[in-house]
RNA sequence: GGCGGCGUAGCCAAGUGGAAAGGCAAGGGACUGCAAAUCCCUGAUUCAGCGGUUCGAAUCCGCUCGCCGCCUCCA
């Protein structure tokens, strides 16, 4: 398959370094507080890209997302709020690992904690000094940019360009202003730990690297995130593992687009964020996937509730299909006498196989779910047109276009079907129900056929008259 | 100032050299006792504008206009 690579600024083609193992790290939360809905776009975007993977490349992802619990950003929260830095990142890393649950992203291989492998940290800055490539001045170290002359490469920036005019606070105690920290020296009362240049905490940009050498090995075949993350934080990742063990250290670097809210970047310090558990409670998950999954991952998204609507009406359609072929044919498959598909049968079997090769072409080309979903959309389309012209058991056919929709929906964690509910005294009541409606119906009774069924409506059932008869869901 | 990106129907949005996907909204029709759903039909002679390259351009090149991101923490 493609995908956009942003090292090479084109698209290129994917297979894994290694048999058919994909080394693959998404950079996860800081857990100071709760997601906002702009943060879910990589968890759902790269999940996936992870799922199409497995279930249609027929590789193993090991897919490794780290959790930052030590941070600024902690620290700032703790002293706001009283509460330790351990208990901060101990509730809002739970609160995370629930919304992943409830938005159907499959857990990562590894979520490794960065408080965890402090060690490994101090290892690779222990290694980094002894190259050269580090210095430390009053228990703070820092990384030396100008001597990895590969710096700026992901990036497309040149140092020369970089140190004129920036923004970056002056600091008499780096060499040069572009050099960024790999270790700060603790003040009193911040979280610490023992290294050879006193105590202290690693600087954010080690911990990636470590995290996924832990799990990965010192070669990844990709590394994701927000393309707000490209600089600084993914180029002094790249700075200080290549120049750790002179490897290529990520083959691919993958970035989505940001969320924006009107014209601008949805941010936590802007004020203009949604909480992610706040739009999930309103839309439910699978509006939320749905709605991103609409735009491609790489282009900036405008962020409304008028979106999240299209999206539940879009998704929709296809639920109307699943439900409804459902509730007619259920569990049957028409049993040993039933004769084989008509001509007509044969070709709309037949033709489910186009919208398959379609959607597997759209998602081939760097992850194009817009196209896939449009795949989709006109599979369920030419299921509707075969619904309302198939006769007896070639509508057994329409069960094969479910279970399409179903494989196709699996790596975009949409269209799944609910469990089969347990056929029990209900179901029998209800089907009384419509049988007594029926006969009401054909005596004309319409005031008491009606009745009958806006009381279901309001018990939540649904009737809906076909030319087949009466369904229910 | 440097780097990157965007501008496609009323709205959202694919497509990036060879007949303008899909969704939402709107109008008309079919089906229906009604309802819900579904189906059919109606939409861009055109892809911000202007030039150029090409047999052929929304797609490539140049310029202009409008907008955004990064260059400090950020997904």
């Amino acid at each position: 398959m493609k995908l956009y690579n942003t090292l090479a600024r084109k698209k290129e083609a994917f297979r894994p370094q290694e048999g058919k193992t994909v080394r693959m790290y998404v950079c996860g939360p800081t857990v100071y507080d709760h997601l906002h809905i702009g943060n879910l776009r990589p968890l759902i975007v790269f999940d996936a890209l992870r799922k199409y993977m497995e279930a249609f490349k027929g590789w193993e992802v090991i897919y490794v997302q780290n959790v930052t619990d030590v941070d600024d950003k902690l620290i700032e929260r703790s002293a706001e709020t009283g509460d330790t830095v351990e208990e901060i990142a101990k509730r809002y890393t739970d609160t995370y690992f629930s919304l992943l649950k409830q938005l159907d992203v499959k857990e990562p291989t590894h979520s490794p904690r960065a408080t965890e492998y402090i060690e490994g940290m101090i290892e690779l800055i222990q290694t980094l000094i002894g190259k050269g490539y580090a210095y430390e001045r009053d228990g703070d170290v820092y990384y030396r940019v100008s001597a990895f002359k590969d710096y700026g490469k992901l990036s497309g920036r040149r140092t020369e360009e970089l140190k004129v005019g920036a923004r970056i606070a002056a600091s008499e105690k780096k060499e040069n202003p572009l050099d960024f920290t790999l270790w700060k020296a603790a003040k009193p009362g911040e979280p610490k730990w023992e290294s050879p240049w006193g105590e202290g905490r690693p600087g954010w940009h080690t911990e990636c690297v470590v995290l996924s050498r832990e799990f990965l090995g010192e070669m990844l075949d990709i590394h994701a995130g927000g393309n707000d993350l490209i600089f600084p934080h993914h180029e002094n990742e790249i700075a200080q593992a290549e120049a750790a063990t002179g490897k290529l250290f990520s083959r691919f670097w993958l970035h989505n687009g940001l969320l924006m809210v009107g014209e601008e970047e949805m941010h936590k310090s802007l004020g203009n964020f949604a909480y992610a558990y706040e739009v999930l409670q309103k839309f439910g998950p699978e509006t939320v996937r749905y709605f991103y999954l609409a735009r491609h991952y790489r282009k900036p998204l405008d962020y409304s509730e008028g979106g999240l609507e299209e999206a539940n009406k879009a998704l929709a359609r296809v639920h109307t299909l699943i439900d409804e072929v459902e509730a007619e044919l259920g569990e049957t498959d028409g049993g040993p006498e039933t004769p084989g598909p008509s001509a007509a049968g044969r070709a709309f079997i037949d033709s489910l196989g186009r919208f398959r090769e379609r959607y597997i072409s759209e998602m081939e080309d760097d992850l194009n779910t817009v196209g896939a979903l449009a795949a989709i959309q006109e599979l369920v389309a030419e299921a509707n047109r075969f619904r309302s012209t198939a006769e007896g058991s070639d509508r057994l056919a329409l069960k094969k276009a479910l279970n399409l929709i179903g494989e196709l929906g699996w790596p975009l964690g949409l269209f799944q079907r609910k469990k089969p509910a347990p056929k029990g005294l209900q179901d029998e009541l209800i089907k009384l129900l419509i049988e007594l409606r029926a006969e009401l119906r054909a005596k004309k009774e319409f005031a008491l056929a009606d009745s009958i069924r806006d009381r279901l409506a309001k018990l939540g059932i649904t009737l809906k008259d076909r030319p087949q008869g009466t369904i229910w869901t």
